[in-house]
DNA sequence: GTCTATAACCTGATAGAC
DNA sequence: GTCTATCAGGTTATAGAC
């Protein structure tokens, strides 16, 4: 449990909270740089010294948003890829079913975290429980059993290239291709079909 | 005319030039906001004061340098969507082989390109010929030719995916996956033969 | 805990000498 | 065209009253 509260009514949240809240919308939209702490504080319906009183200055506010929206991306991955109940096929259609859903509700989530990332590096370390998690996890093991010719890096890149990359499009999408909000999230169903069935048919393939 | 130099050597160019390349990398590096024109000015070598005298503003500098980016990431696409003498196959092929090849070089365009439009939705529409391009071109044809139950938008993000993603992905490959520099490349020429066969398997699955 | 006022700093841009 | 010096405005952060 995140956070102590026992019972939060939705209309009347802590400060402290809604400062988080509005701090996780701006900060997602607009990236560490392009946000002023009186966005924040507007956005958060608070005075601008609050802000330092709870959180002492803008980065150390940015670190926490950040590695909260870190967790939220990975615990979706983590928990999937070393289950060793179920099968490989399992695995790509909880994948791809879990991160579009993930995403269909934070669409900006990718884009945040990765143009971030970008210029800092150092506050991806922190989260980055070990190296090669991708390598040791069981999804591999099971991929090299079945094709020892493919490397499994290759493999992951493309599937989660083919459930994150549309959000990261979706501005362009929406303007160089005139999909609609609602078109969007129809295909995004879609592909929770799509990947798995495209996953099968690139694994046959010689 | 922007410039009347007709030969520049590369060991000399001009001012004006020099602020451009700068500005360039900066930009690509750390997007517009996180960039202060001081820095431009450093990394050129030349006073900030020139930098307002050639280019005015660092919002007019921006959007040139923008449009530049926007042009190169643009260019490798539309010939080869729109080519009436070339099978899909063929297409997919050229897609893959081209982008690989110009982000090889240019590793931070499209997540410059895809996290500045979220900022900035107003600078994409001066570029963008025509809306539905994509859906217009020959290749989105010769796939409904094809495979008619195909969502040809499905299929393009997937290939543009495979293609592009690794390139946005590659700092928290290189942090999370512990890929050097050379395995990184070695990965990305691979897969100018794995999409095509990818996709030709995708194109085949039921 | 919350507010107002302001300090301290940074950034884009320009004036004016050369 | 290029430089130094500086302005004007905005930004983070804090001091101090309530």
């Amino acid at each position: 449990m995140a956070k102590k509260e026992k019972i939060k009514p939705v209309v009347d949240v802590s400060t402290e909270e809604k400062i988080k809240q509005a701090a996780r919308k701006v900060f997602t939209q607009k990236g560490y740089a392009a946000t002023r702490t009186r966005d924040i504080a507007e956005e958060a319906d608070i005075n601008l010294a609050l802000l330092n009183y709870y959180f002492r200055s803008k980065e150390k506010l940015f670190e926490i948003i950040m590695l909260e929206k870190l967790q939220k991306f990975f615990s979706v991955l983590l928990p999937i890829i070393n289950d060793t109940a179920t099968t490989l096929e399992n695995k790509v259609e909880g994948i791809a079913s879990s991160y579009i859903d993930l995403l269909t509700a934070n669409a900006d989530l990718p884009l945040f975290i990765l143009s971030e990332v970008r210029n800092n590096p150092e506050i991806f370390i922190k989260i980055a429980q070990r190296k090669n998690f991708l390598q040791e996890s069981v999804l591999v093991k099971q991929l090299q059993g079945k094709r020892a010719d493919i490397n499994p890096l290759q493999f992951l890149m493309s599937l989660l290239a083919m459930c994150i990359f549309p959000f990261v499009m979706k501005p362009v999408l929406q303007r160089m291709a005139d999909v609609a909000e609602n078109d969007f999230q129809r295909m995004m169903l879609e592909r929770k079909m799509l990947i798995p069935a495209w996953t099968k048919a690139m694994l046959k393939a010689k």
